[in-house]
DNA sequence: CATTTTTGCACAATCGATGGTGCAATAACC
DNA sequence: GGTTATTGCACCATCGATTGTGCAAAAATG
C-alpha cells in the first residue's frame, strides 16, 4: 500500500520525500555515495524510501549525462538460423553477466543497411559493438572509428578492428577428412564425387575452401579442381546450384561440403523437389551446427563454431583494448551425425509438471 | 574534406556554424520546420550543413526531453530455434518499417527474470512492448502497466491486455488429422498409436491438447485417454519422456504429435541414443516450423505459426489502443512434410558471384 | 502612411541524472 | 580553547535535445 501515483519517480522526488538533495539522492541510488562520504542512515533510508516508491533510474538521462548507455549492440547478417539465434542467446547472457544491456540487430548483408544500422546504435550512444557476419567489414569499422566506439569482428577477419575468428581452414579439413572417411566405407571414391557448395568470396569461404582442398588433396594425392559450386550466402542461389549439378551429372556428389547452415536450406529446397532416393548413398559435412540437420536421412557432419568462446573472448578483447588489432583464432568442433547438443535452452528453468494436465472442457 | 575533429557534433555546433539558434537548427533536423516557420532556406543551409559535419541526433537527449525513445522492444523465452528467432527477425523488419528500433530480449522463462528484463527496457524509455513466450504474463503486465507501457501480448491468451494469438485448437486439429491420415496408409491404427508429447499448464498447450483430442475422437469414435505426456518446454525433459515411454512400450508410437520444436529437440537427443530402425515407421507433427525438421528420416507434418501476421496485427492493436483488451486469433499453416518454405533469408540481397573463385594460396 | 497580420526566428525552461566544488557543523588536535 | 581536519551534504552547471512563448522585421491591408 506504498504511494503509488501513476507517473515514475525521480530523484527529486525521493529528494523531497527524504529531505536530502538530489545529488545526494543520485549518489546513493548510483552506488557512488561512500566515495562522497554520504551517512550510512542517509543511504539507507533513502534507499529504503527508493524501493517503497519503485524508483528506477531513467537510463536515458544517466546515459545523456555520463555519455554512455549501457547497451552493447552485436550486428548479425540474420537472426533465423540457429548459428545467429544462438550467438544472440549466449551474447545476452554474457552482456547481461557483465551488466551490459544487449542489443542485438541484423544488416541482412547489405552494406547500407549494415552502415545505417551501425549508426542508429549509436545514435544510442552504445558503448561497445559486436561484429558478426557482415558484408562489409571496413564500411562499418569506419562508421564506429569515426564515432570512437570501441568494436569487435566476430568470425570475421579484421585489418582495422581486433578480431575473433573460427579456425575456418584447420575446421574445414578436419570436416572435409570425416565425410571422406564415412563415404570411403561405401566404395572408392573419386576426386569427382567431392564437391564443396556455398560460400562467397569472403575470408572464411576461402579459408574454408583451402582447409576442403587440402583434406581431399591429401586423400586423393592429386591436386584437384572444378570442385567448388559458390553460390553466396542464399538458400536460393545454392537451390539453383544444386539443380544445375544434378541437371548436368544426373546424381548429386557421393561427399558434399556444404558452407554454412543457410546454403543447407538450400539443399533442404532441392530435396523437397527430388526423390529420397536421390539422397541414399550422399554424405554431407556443414560448417555449421544445426540439430535437426543432424538427423537428416544421410549423414551429416558439421563444424561447430565455439560461440561462447568467441564472445567472451571479444569481450576481452574490448576491455584490454589493444593498440593493435588483434587476432584469435578459435577451433571448431566436430561433430558426428545424429548429434543433439545441449544448449543454451538447457540453462532455463522450466518447472516441471507433478502429472499429466487434462484437457480443457472445451 | 568537411571538418571533422573526432567529437560528435550537436545542435550547437550546427547552431555556431549556421549563426542560427539552436531551436531552429532542432527544429530544422526533426523535421518540425515548416510547422516552426523556418523559412527554406535556413532550413536547406542548415541541412546541408548538418550533413557535411555528420550530425546525427543524439537519441538518448532526444528520448530524454520527449520522454519516448523509438524503441519497441520483444521480449521472447529464448532466441535459439526458429519460431522465435523467425520472430526476432520479422519483428526487427517491421518495427524499422515503422521508423521505430527493435530491441529483443529473451525472459528464458523465469519470472523473475523476466519482469526484470521489462524493467531495464523500461527504464530506457521505451515505447511499446510485444510479450512472446512469458511464463508469467499477469506478472509482465503488471510491471507494464504501472509504467503506463502499452503492450500486447503475442501467441499468448491475456485477460489483462490484447493478445494475438494462434488458433491452436484448430491448428492442432488440422495437424493431427494429417498425421493420423498418414499413419493410416501404413496400417491400421489404434487409439494407443497416438500420442502428444510436450506442453505444459498453459493456454497454448491446453488448446493443442483440445485440438489434438478433438481430431482423435473423431478418428476412431471414442474418447481417448492417457494419450499425453506432459514434459514442459524442455528438450532435457522431453528426452526423459520418450525415453519412459519406449522402456515401458518397446516402442514408439507410431503416430507422435510434438507440441513445438523445443520439445522435438528432445526427440532428437532420444533419436541419438537409439537405432533408426527405432523411427522407421511413425510419423510426426510439431507445432512450430523448421525446415530441417521437416526433411527427418520420418515424415514430419508441422503447424506453422503466421508470425508475420500476428506481429502485424499486434502493431495495428498498439496504434488502435483499443479500450478493452482484444483476442485476434490467426490461423497457422499445415505444411507437409519435406518442404523448405522461403523465409526472411530470401528478401536479402547477397551479391551474386558471376564465377567460380580460386582458393587462397595457402 | 498608420495599423494589423504574417513571417522568421531567438530565448529560456525542461527532461532526469551526474559530479565538481564549496561550506557549514562536528571532531580531533596541540 | 583556539585551530586544523574531517564529515556530511547541498548547490549548480551540464549532457543534447524539444517546445511554448515572445518579439522584431517584413508584408499586407485600408
Amino acid at each position: 500500500m506504498t504511494v503509488q501515483n501513476s507517473k515514475k519517480a525521480t530523484i527529486y522526488d525521493l529528494s523531497v520525500l527524504s529531505g536530502a538533495s538530489a545529488s545526494t539522492v543520485s549518489a546513493v541510488l548510483n552506488g557512488s555515495w561512500r566515495k562522497r562520504r554520504i551517512s550510512t542512515e542517509t543511504a539507507e533510508r533513502i534507499l529504503s524510501l527508493a524501493k517503497a516508491q519503485r524508483y528506477t533510474t531513467n537510463l536515458q538521462a544517466r546515459g545523456l549525462r555520463s555519455s554512455k548507455s549501457g547497451l552493447v549492440g552485436l550486428l548479425v547478417p540474420v537472426y533465423d538460423n540457429r548459428f545467429f539465434s544462438s550467438m544472440a542467446q549466449t551474447f545476452e547472457a554474457q552482456a547481461r553477466l557483465r551488466g551490459l544491456s544487449p542489443m542485438v540487430v541484423s544488416g541482412r548483408r547489405d552494406p547500407d543497411e549494415e552502415r545505417r544500422t551501425v549508426e542508429t546504435l549509436i545514435a544510442y550512444s552504445i558503448d561497445a559493438l559486436f561484429i558478426a557476419g557482415v558484408t562489409d567489414p571496413d564500411g562499418v569499422h569506419q562508421v564506429c572509428a569515426r564515432a570512437g566506439l570501441p568494436h569487435v569482428n566476430i568470425d570475421l577477419p579484421g585489418k582495422l578492428a581486433s578480431s575473433v575468428i573460427s579456425d575456418n581452414r584447420n575446421g574445414a579439413e578436419v570436416l572435409t577428412s570425416a565425410i571422406l572417411r564415412h563415404a570411403a566405407q561405401g566404395g572408392a571414391l573419386v576426386p569427382d564425387d567431392v564437391v564443396l557448395f556455398g560460400g562467397h568470396d569472403d575470408h572464411a569461404s576461402r579459408e574454408r575452401i583451402a582447409g576442403f582442398h587440402a583434406a581431399k588433396d591429401a586423400f586423393f594425392g592429386i591436386e584437384s579442381q572444378n570442385d567448388i559450386e559458390i553460390t553466396g550466402y542464399s538458400p536460393r542461389m545454392t537451390e539453383l546450384a544444386f539443380e544445375r549439378f544434378f541437371a548436368r551429372e544426373g546424381r548429386l556428389p557421393r561427399c558434399l561440403f556444404i558452407n554454412s547452415s543457410i546454403n543447407f536450406e538450400g539443399l533442404l529446397r532441392f530435396m523437397g523437389r527430388h526423390d529420397e532416393a536421390v539422397f541414399a548413398n550422399i554424405v554431407a559435412g556443414c560448417f555449421d551446427y544445426d540439430p535437426f540437420a543432424s538427423f537428416l536421412p544421410f549423414p551429416v557432419y558439421m563444424a561447430k563454431p565455439n560461440i561462447s568462446a568467441m564472445l567472451e573472448k571479444g569481450f576481452e578483447l574490448l576491455e584490454a583494448a589493444p593498440v593493435h588489432p588483434v587476432v584469435t583464432i578459435i577451433e571448431p568442433q566436430l561433430i558426428p551425425p545424429r548429434t543433439a547438443l545441449e544448449g543454451p535452452l538447457d540453462d532455463i528453468r522450466d518447472p516441471v509438471p507433478a502429472s499429466r494436465i487434462p484437457a480443457p472442457t472445451s
